[in-house]
DNA sequence: GATAACTAATTGACTAGTCAACTGGTTGTT
DNA sequence: AACAACCAGTTGACTAGTCAATTAGTTATC
């Protein structure tokens, strides 16, 4: 099989953007059948383990349907899927052919105690930005990055800073450092706007909001960045795929209910 | 290896049982090291493909952190993470200790063309319920099941119904008819709550909600259901966990920004 | 003391096979 | 026409091995 398009990589990721080219650009539609591992296996020179690896990726990405006795076909797509998804911000907008701007409210340093109150429990670097799209505002973003991690990426801390430039990038910025993302935790609930979120925003009361909370680590388990996100609530949808496990009914997702009692909306018990 | 837990079960999963029993009952702490895999090779009498899938079973529920050259890590647990998530309303409650309940608001049929406007192709069994919490109204459900997979539900459709009874759950209901979920999308947003709402939950105005969508499929990519929800802001914390597919910067969830005009709350350009 | 080279252990990737379970269609029988 | 048996093809699970890449620790060297 030819190897032309990563320079290096594992055969069997390979062989799955191979044949999720096919699929993404709709060379093979949804409910097709696609070719049997053994006759993978003959076209692409590899063992069966390994194309049953390349289809188990196409399956985990939602692209592709096993069946036992019968064979993998194209799923059909589902909502407004995307081809390929994203972490950031800046990257979500840009996708959509929008441009995302910020605007830095404020920038400052977390001691450890701090830190501690946000759930990092190291001294951090915190920026609060207004992000826009299009140039209004669309949402505030505060992000708390452990000094451990900051300093060793040249253009967010220090003299190097390119924090305050509209186009930067913090994900970008993270992954040039070579940060990668292993994997985020992220809590989502909606409450009213305050009066501040209001002005910031630029809307006006009585308005909902969503509360994004989300923390993202690293492959070895370390915080990388940690962000609490105010948007506007009709404006922002959050989509995810829940994903069945292995034969039980354990998911990538769930949900958590609270006590009520902080919200002055909440009638403390049936009449 | 003692095969006694499930009557029957791939090795590989009962290996990932094993396993995970030992971290969730805190016996291997986090940060501990699993023993290799050729140990547990040894240990279990199994070659090491199937301890690598039993392992990597655990990686991909997030319990265990796998570096090349070192060994397998415990996890360290993140927010209020739940030993084994649920999908649905009831089993989340029940989890919680806290009791379950629903009143039956509506239930039709749909034809085909009014199950259309909510992104489903056939004719469908339609129910309306206000779900409790020891007795507080938390939510609304609205569920749409198509009519070919609630016939074949005895106790959701038809003489044998159940679903007036309080502590019926729909899918405790559709495992029992061997019907189980393979994956489910989500879209979540917030905005104000409606009169209607405002009357059904029991609360004053102004006061923001969650409206969560989600389509639930099986194996075969066959819609099992769909859920229009509306939450109480405040008492409702929606959680994910986003996982890095594999090596790139691909995650089981993602989010979509749309295009702000709906809302009477957003000023349409920047001044 | 610092550095470099080496070593043992571990996970990652891959191969080439076996057998089991399941599916859809065909064939034969009644 | 209906039903049962069979069959070919597919995916699921598993084995027993190889080699590569990475890591942490040790040892030798300067």
């Amino acid at each position: 099989m030819r190897r032309n398009r990563r320079i290096r990589q594992s055969l069997y990721l390979d062989l799955a953007s191979e044949l999720r080219e096919n699929i993404v650009s709709k060379k093979w539609k949804p409910g097709d059948l696609l070719p049997s591992e053994t006759q993978l296996c003959r076209d692409f020179g590899v063992s069966r383990g390994t194309v049953v690896k390349a289809l188990e990726v196409l399956h985990q990405e939602g692209l592709a349907q096993r069946r036992q006795g019968v064979g993998t076909f194209v799923s059909r797509p589902s909502l407004h899927r995307m081809p390929g998804f994203i972490l950031g911000f800046s990257e979500t907008v840009r996708q959509q052919g929008r441009i995302p701007t910020h605007h830095l409210v404020d920038q400052c340093e977390l001691t450890r105690v701090e830190a501690l109150q946000y759930g990092c429990d190291e001294p951090a670097l915190m920026l609060n930005r207004i992000r826009l799209v299009d140039g209004v505002p669309w949402a505030i973003h505060k992000v708390v990055i452990p000094l451990g991690v900051a300093t060793i990426v040249p253009t967010l801390y220090g003299v190097q800073s390119k924090v305050e430039d509209p186009g930067f990038s913090l994900y970008e910025a993270l992954g040039d450092a070579g940060l990668t993302i292993d994997h985020a935790d992220e809590a989502v609930n909606a409450r009213l706007a305050t009066d501040e979120e209001a002005e910031l925003l630029r809307i006006d009361l009585p308005c909902a909001v969503m509360l994004v909370h989300r923390k993202s680590f690293d492959p070895r388990g370390r915080l990388l960045e940690l962000i609490e996100a105010v948007y506007l609530g009709e404006c922002y949808t959050y989509e995810t795929r829940l994903i069945r496990a292995h034969g039980v009914s354990e998911v990538s997702g769930y949900k958590h209910i609270e006590t009520p009692g902080a919200s002055q909306n909440v009638r403390p018990a049936a009449s």
